[in-house]
DNA sequence: TGTTGTTTTGTTATTATTATAAATAAGCAG
DNA sequence: CTGCTTATTTATAATAATAACAAAACAACA
């Protein structure tokens, strides 16, 4: 949920690209690639640029208002919600999932090795329950 | 520990460029590209190709000999141990060091939400023990 | 309303990876 | 050991995602 005021204390300028950009990620758990949340807002937005996007995704996450999301190999994918979760990508349909994660006491091992755990990013891999269920229907 | 036998049982023929490629793989924890082992076999077989080494990554990741690392965007990393385990990624020096991970009992509720999970890859994100401690020395 | 500095845009460059097709060579049969 | 078959390698070209750049546009503040 970035707000407004939000983005005035990053600094940031409130241009009608930025604003559209947000708009398409507010409430968004389809974690889209810049190219997705282009191609959603060009025939809106005639003049928005690939390269607009690809700098607005990169100064939000640098301010920790969304997450990237390297689960797939050479493409990354936004998540607005900045909160520490997971994903889970599925091999069949390609969907992007969230994933509650508990109390991470996961990273204390490291952290009594020196490790500083800025972040952790738990991906999950497999089949997602729609596909299990679609498999399963066409199978009787 | 990807031996002949076991390449043998997957089908694949024993060329020298593949077992040149197992070699530098070969209980090395630095978590090397495919750039990364192209550039150390160069000079020794310089009719190496980085296809091959592409293709020889491939055919093993496939066969679960090893694994992709997706931490970084936009760039593969390969690391020759396929048994489970989480791996941190040191903004500052860029290194990847692997990561033990208890029992992964975190699955579960996936499982019951209907995923199938097939694999679990834990990154975590920071600054590493070796540039803590360089820091701390140039501090003081 | 003018000024300043950020942002956007179109374009080009870069980087990692994949596709392709011809040449090569591993592994098996005889 | 020799030839055959087929997987593999190689060089090259193509693709795809992202980053760099510089000029034009415009948001925010004085």
């Amino acid at each position: 949920m970035i707000s407004i005021p939000r983005l005035r204390e990053l600094g940031l300028k409130l241009t009608p690209q930025r604003l559209a950009i947000l708009e398409v990620l507010e409430g968004n758990t389809e974690h889209p690639s810049a190219e997705d949340i282009y191609k959603q807002l060009k025939s809106r937005y005639p003049s928005l640029s690939l390269t607009t996007v690809y700098n607005t995704l990169e100064v939000l996450a640098g301010a920790g208002e969304l997450q990237e999301i390297r689960i797939r190999a050479n493409k990354r994918h936004f998540d607005p919600n900045p909160a520490p979760h997971g994903h889970f990508l599925c091999r069949i349909c390609g969907a992007i999932d969230d994933v509650e994660t508990g109390p991470l006491e996961i990273q204390a091992p490291l952290q009594t090795k020196g490790y500083f755990v800025e972040k952790y990013a738990p991906y999950f891999y497999g089949i997602c329950p729609r596909c299990r269920e679609r498999d399963r229907g066409s199978n009787q």
